[in-house]
RNA sequence: GGAGAAGUACCCAAGUAGGUCGAAGGGGACGGUUUGCUAAACCGUUAGUUCGAGCAAUCGGAGCCAGGGUUCGAAUCCCUGCUUCUCCGCCA
């Protein structure tokens, strides 16, 4: 969510933003809106302050023993004024309110323009794809020939995009899970957390999947909860309606959790293997930095989620996220992608972005510099670091070997008991 | 799931026969006196937040878990929800 005040200051920067996300958006309207909000502000809190006043005199007449029944009646017509009022002022609330929640949030000045992920521009690259003296398959078809990924019988048991891990395979994902916490917090400093799988409606509005995008959540039927599309929700919700102190700044936090998306509109597209499931493993990381470090911190955590490809030996390129292809909530993002022989291309396996103030807005998240200033909102940032089953497709096509089976990277044996390969 | 109790400011906590209560008191924090320094003692300050008007000083509205309701008027009465605690049941 943006600051309405500073829409209402500012609607250029608002209008430009929107112009290049190509949003259609009637600003006009909407400061009409506001402005007609605050006239009835003011008329409803000058009657309120009259009605204040005059009810003290009440008490006071009945202690003088003089008669109150005909300033009652006043009383009663200012009343029912007054709530005539504020039922008009709340419908108006409520829906400056519902407008806000859609506006999506104003990108940063560097992201580069484009409609499509194809616009999306490079900004470095890391290892070699490799050349392979065999045909190299695709992770389904190794991990469905070594028994250790099981499409069908998740269809069998679930449904479409779902899957079994089996045994090595549960391990490897296991493995992985282990080897990206140990290392976000070992070496990175960020401190664990394990959150609630499931959220209220609000948590969700507060980092941006609601109320916009509900069809891509799933809904636990006779709740108010979400399944978690990602850690990012709990994780950023663990501090909404907070007044953070500086000095605890920045706050960084790793979390593993299953990630449960609908993929509305994705059906068709990587129907086969891990890279588009409805249930998969990730760790996430996750900022609250101050507005002046927010940039400097996302390049930090970028390099944060690359270095657990580096250390996994998978070769990989960063891409800047174009503007047609940002997404509703960031103002600035970066996705690392690795290579994928089965695709040909690289493929995404993190996101980072900055967020700025647009989640802790809806979040109510703050700080404060001192005592004596006033709150802030903070900036929250977050990255996978990284997908875990899309790593695990990756590992299986990176490492395969002509006879069909697959070497374990080097820094994932001593979670796999030594292993140093899955064969059939 | 059943039965009870509770949710007041940074923390603890008083406050219901509805009316100068946006709220006693204590702790803490901050400032001061004292002091070589610290502690203690004493004095003082302490609604943070949010919305609106105004160039500003400042003024006004909202806020006693949340949302509704009753009333001229609600921290106080009624309803709904959430959370916490205790007991019982069940369960990993």
């Amino acid at each position: 969510m943006l600051d309405l005040k500073s829409i209402r200051n500012n609607p250029d920067l608002l209008r430009k933003a929107l112009e290049k996300r190509k949003e259609n958006f009637d600003i006009e309207n909407f400061l009409k809106l506001d402005e007609s909000r605050r006239e009835l502000l003011l008329k409803v809190e000058q009657l309120k302050n009259k009605q204040n006043v005059d009810s003290k005199l009440i008490p006071q007449y009945k202690k003088e023993g003089k008669e109150t029944s005909s300033l009652m009646e006043e009383m009663k017509v200012l009343s029912d004024e007054i709530k005539g009022l504020d039922l008009k002022v709340r419908d108006i609330d409520e829906e400056i309110e519902r407008i806000m929640l859609t506006i999506p949030n104003i990108p940063n000045d560097s992201v580069p323009p484009g409609e499509t992920d194809d616009d999306n521009v490079e900004i470095r690259k890391w290892g070699q794809p490799k050349a392979f003296d065999f045909d190299p398959k695709a992770h389904w078809e190794i991990g469905e020939n070594l028994n250790i990924l099981d499409f069908s019988a998740a269809a069998k048991v679930t449904g479409a995009r779902f899957t079994f891990y089996k045994g090595l395979g549960a391990r490897l994902e296991r493995a992985l899970m282990n080897f990206m916490l140990d290392l976000h917090v070992d070496k990175h400093g960020y401190t664990e957390v394990f959150p609630p799988f499931m959220v209220h409606r609000n948590s969700m509005v507060g980092t941006g999947q609601l109320p916009k995008f509900e069809e891509d959540s799933f809904k636990v039927s006779g709740t108010d909860y979400f399944l978690v599309p990602t850690a990012e929700v709990p994780v950023t919700n663990m501090y909404r309606e907070q007044i953070l102190d500086e000095k605890d700044l920045p706050i960084k936090h790793v979390a593993y959790s299953a990630c449960f998306r609908a993929e509305a509109g994705a059906a068709g597209r990587d129907t086969r293997g891990l890279i588009r499931q409805h249930q998969f493993n990730k760790v996430e990381l996750v900022k609250f930095t101050t507005p002046e470090s927010s940039y400097e911190e996302l390049e930090k955590l970028t390099r944060d989620a690359e270095e657990v490809l580096q250390i996994l030996e998978i070769p990989y390129r960063v891409v800047k996220i174009c503007i047609g292809d940002l997404g509703f909530t960031a103002a600035l993002k970066y996705d690392l992608e690795v290579w994928m022989p089965s695709y040909n291309r690289y493929v995404e396996i993190s996101s980072c972005s900055n967020f700025e103030s647009f989640q802790a807005r809806r979040a109510g998240i703050r700080f404060r510099k001192t005592m004596k200033d006033k709150p802030e909102f903070i900036h929250t940032l977050n990255g996978s670091g990284v997908a875990i089953g899309r790593a695990t497709a990756c590992i299986l096509e990176n490492y395969q070997q002509k006879d069909g089976s697959v070497k374990i990277p080097e820094a994932l044996k001593k979670y796999l008991n030594g292993i140093d390969e899955i064969k059939a």
